[in-house]
DNA sequence: GCCGTTTTCGGCCCGACTGTTTTCAGTCG
C-alpha cells in the first residue's frame, strides 16, 4: 500500500496525535502536543513536499521533526500506517478528528461530543453533530448550554461555506474598506493593517487590523457596528472580531499610543516568528507581549512542585514603535516581510559583526527601472490573450512610473493557425512597427523600447516560433502554457531545452502556479538555478496577484544559489501595470536585495546583458 | 518530542475571550 500521502495529510495526522495526546492526558503530554503542533505547522508550511523529502533523505532540515516524527513518518510512508500512532489513538473514538475543523471545537470538545452523542462515521461526523444539534440534544450534554449549542450550528454552517484564503490585493481592497471605517471614529488615533496583509504573504486568511486608541471599549463597540458585518463573533476588553457578509473574518486589537510599537509587533506576526523571538527574549530574561516587555528575575525561581508555575516578574516597559522594540532586545528592526522565523531574528542580533547571516537589504519598487513582460495590442495574432492596449499608452504609463526601459513580450503567434513562414512574417512586421515607434517615440519620451516575445515551450522542450524568428528579436521570455502535468524531472529537461537558445533570457512565470486555482509544476530546482547561474538566464518574479511565481520561498532559494531575477507584471492593459508592488512585495519575503533583481539596473547596463548573445 | 552563543539535559511564548462547572476550562492566534 502506497498511498500519496500529501502535506495536508501528514499535517492532519500530526494534529490528530497532538488531540489525542490533548483527550488522555493533557499535562502529561504537555510538550510531546506543543511538539506534534509544531510539527504540523512546519508541514502546513513547507515549501516542498515531505514525501520528496523524505525520499531525498531530508527530513531532518524540517523544523520541529526530529529523531522520533522521522521515524513514524519513515514508517507511515513505507506501511501507509503507523504503530505508535495507532496506540495513541487506541481508546478514541475516530470520529472526533473530524470534528475538529469545526471553530471553537477543540480536542475536548470532540471527544466529549462523540462520545456520548454516539457519533461513529468520521465522514459524516460533522452531519451527524449538526442534527443533534438542530434537535437540541447538545444543551442537554454536561458542560454545554442554549448558546454554545447555537455557536457550534452556527460554527458548522458557516464552516461549508468558508471562503479559501483570498489573494493579497483583494485583502487590502477589505482592509482599506474597514481602516476607513474605523477612522471615521474620532477616538482611533491610528489603524493599520497587520497579520500576513503586512507580512505581504500571497494569500490572506483573516483580516488582521491594530487600533491605537486611548479608549478602547468605545473603539469596540464602533467596530461592532460595522455596516457590512453577518455577526459578531467575539467582543472584548481589547480585542474583537466580526464575520463580514462575504464570509472574511476580521480581527481587532486595541492598545493605547504608548504601548502601540509592542501591539504593532505582537499582531503582525506571524506565530512562529514570535515564539522564536520569545525564546530567544527569555534566555535574555525578558517576557515579551502584546503590552510590552518585563524583566525577568530568575533568582526568584519557583519553588519546586509549586501548582501555579508563575515567574516573578519585573515592570513592564512600554514602546511607542516597533524598532524601540527590536532595538531593546538587541536587534535591528526587522521588515515584516521576513517575520517568519526563516533566520531573520538570528540575523538581527547586533553585537557580532562577522556572523555570516545579516539582514537584507531589501529591494524596494522605487528600485525597479522597468517592466520587461507587457502584452500591447499590437496584431500579432496569437494563441492566447492578446493584449488590450496600444504600446503608445503603455510607454506613457511607464514614463509616469519613472521607468527607464520597457519590453514588449505578446504571445508567439498561435502556431495552429499560421505556417512557419507566416509566423517569421509576422515577427518581421512586429520588428518593424517596433523601429518606427522607436525612432518616432525616441526624441519624446527617454524610454528604451525591447522588442520581445513570450514563446511557449512545447512538451518536447522545443519553442513555439522557428528559430529563425529569434533574430527578429532583441531577446525572448519563455514560458510553459500547455502540458502541466509531467514530472518532475521530464519538465526540467523540457524547461532547460527551452532556455537554451542564446537569444532566451527570461524563464516566465516559472513554477506555473495559479493561487487557488492549481499548483504548479514540480522542478528540480538546483538544476534549474545552476543552469541560470551558469548562462546567465534570469527568473522572473511575475507581479500578476494570481500568479505570484516565483513563489517567496523558491525566490529565497533562487537568492542563495546567486540567481538573478526579474520582477514583470504580465500586464495586458495599462492600468495593470501599477501591479507591479506585488512582485516587489514577494522579492522581499525572498530575501531578495537591489542586486538580486535585475531589473533595478539602469537601462545602458541591462542591455548589454539582455542584448548580448 | 524538540533543541542548543548560558544547555546533549532541562528547559519549552504569552495572552484574550466565551460560556458555564461561580472560579475556570477550553479554544484560539
Amino acid at each position: 500500500m502506497n498511498k500519496n500521502f500529501t502535506n495536508k495529510d501528514i499535517a492532519e495526522l500530526l494534529r490528530s496525535v497532538a488531540a489525542a495526546y490533548t483527550v488522555k492526558d493533557e499535562n502529561k503530554y504537555k510538550f510531546q502536543i506543543i511538539a506534534y503542533q509544531r510539527a504540523a505547522d512546519s508541514v502546513d508550511h513547507a515549501s516542498s513536499e515531505i514525501k520528496d523529502l523524505w525520499d531525498e533523505k531530508k527530513l531532518g532540515e524540517i523544523a520541529g521533526i526530529g529523531s522520533s516524527i522521522a521515524s513514524h513518518l519513515d514508517e507511515l510512508f513505507k506501511n501507509g500506517k503507523v504503530k505508535h500512532f495507532t496506540q495513541v489513538f487506541s481508546g478514541l473514538p475516530a470520529a472526533m478528528f473530524s470534528l475538529l475543523k469545526i471553530p471553537g471545537v477543540g480536542p475536548k470538545t470532540a471527544y466529549k461530543l462523540t462520545k456520548i452523542l454516539k457519533i461513529k462515521d468520521p465522514s459524516k461526523a460533522v452531519s451527524d453533530l449538526e442534527k443533534s444539534a438542530k434537535l437540541g440534544k447538545i444543551r442537554t450534554i454536561e458542560g454545554f448550554g442554549e448558546e454554545s449549542e447555537a455557536k457550534i450550528l452556527k460554527s458548522i454552517q458557516e464552516v461549508s461555506g468558508r471562503t479559501e484564503r483570498i489573494l493579497l490585493y483583494q485583502a487590502e481592497e477589505i482592509a482599506d474598506k474597514v481602516i476607513d471605517y474605523l477612522k471615521n471614529c474620532p477616538l482611533v488615533i491610528r489603524a493599520d493593517p497587520l497579520g500576513s496583509l503586512r507580512r505581504k504573504c500571497s494569500t490572506v486568511g483573516d483580516i488582521d487590523i491594530s487600533v491605537a486608541s486611548d479608549k478602547p471599549k468605545e473603539v469596540i463597540n464602533y467596530f461592532t457596528k460595522y455596516p457590512h458585518k453577518k455577526r459578531i463573533l467575539e467582543a472584548g476588553e481589547a480585542t474583537a472580531s466580526i464575520l463580514l457578509i462575504t464570509n472574511h473574518q476580521v480581527d481587532l486589537m486595541i492598545q493605547p499610543s504608548s504601548a502601540y510599537g509592542a501591539l504593532l509587533q505582537h499582531f503582525t506576526g506571524s506565530k512562529h516568528h514570535n515564539i522564536k523571538l520569545r525564546e530567544v527574549a527569555l534566555k535574555k530574561g525578558f517576557s515579551l507581549s502584546e503590552y510590552g516587555i518585563r524583566k525577568i528575575r530568575r533568582s526568584e525561581k519557583l519553588e519546586v512542585g509549586s501548582e501555579k508555575e508563575e515567574r516573578p516578574k519585573g515592570k513592564l516597559i512600554e514602546f511607542s514603535s516597533e524598532e524601540k522594540f527590536y532595538n531593546f532586545l538587541g536587534m535591528e528592526f526587522i521588515p515584516p516581510e521576513l517575520r517568519e522565523d526563516g533566520g531573520e531574528i538570528e540575523a538581527a542580533i547586533k553585537q557580532d559583526q562577522s556572523k555570516l547571516i545579516k539582514l537584507p537589504r531589501l529591494v524596494n519598487l522605487k528600485d525597479v527601472k522597468g517592466d520587461l513582460h507587457l502584452h500591447s495590442n499590437f496584431p500579432i495574432e496569437p494563441s492566447h490573450d492578446l493584449g488590450e492596449s496600444p504600446v503608445e499608452e503603455m510607454v506613457k504609463r511607464a514614463f509616469e512610473l519613472g521607468y527607464e526601459y520597457l519590453a514588449f513580450t505578446e504571445h508567439s503567434p498561435s502556431t495552429s493557425r499560421h505556417t512557419e513562414s507566416q509566423i517569421i512574417n509576422l515577427l518581421r512586421r512586429k520588428k518593424e512597427f517596433f523601429e518606427q515607434i522607436i525612432s518616432s517615440r525616441a526624441r519624446k519620451l527617454p524610454i528604451k523600447i525591447f522588442n520581445s516575445l513570450e514563446i511557449d515551450i512545447k512538451p518536447n522542450g522545443e519553442l513555439s516560433i522557428p528559430k529563425e524568428g529569434l533574430k527578429y528579436l532583441d531577446f525572448a521570455i519563455v514560458s510553459v502554457h500547455t502540458s502541466f502535468k509531467m514530472d518532475r524531472k521530464s519538465m526540467t529537461e523540457r524547461i532547460l531545452k527551452g532556455l537554451d537558445h542564446p537569444k532566451v533570457k527570461i524563464l516566465g512565470h516559472p513554477t506555473g502556479r495559479k493561487l487557488n486555482e492549481r499548483e504548479g509544476y514540480e522542478l528540480e530546482w538546483e538544476k534549474v538555478f545552476e543552469f541560470c547561474r551558469k548562462n546567465n538566464k534570469f527568473l522572473e518574479i511575475s507581479a500578476w496577484p494570481e500568479r505570484l511565481d516565483l513563489p517567496d520561498f523558491l525566490v529565497k532559494e533562487a537568492v542563495k544559489n546567486e540567481v538573478k531575477m526579474i520582477i514583470s507584471t504580465d500586464s495586458h492593459s495599462v492600468e495593470q501595470m501599477n501591479l507591479m508592488k506585488y512582485g516587489v512585495y514577494v522579492a522581499r519575503r525572498g530575501w531578495a536585495e537591489k542586486k538580486n533583481i535585475l531589473n533595478t539596473l539602469a537601462v545602458n547596463e541591462i542591455s548589454d546583458i539582455l542584448l548580448k548573445c
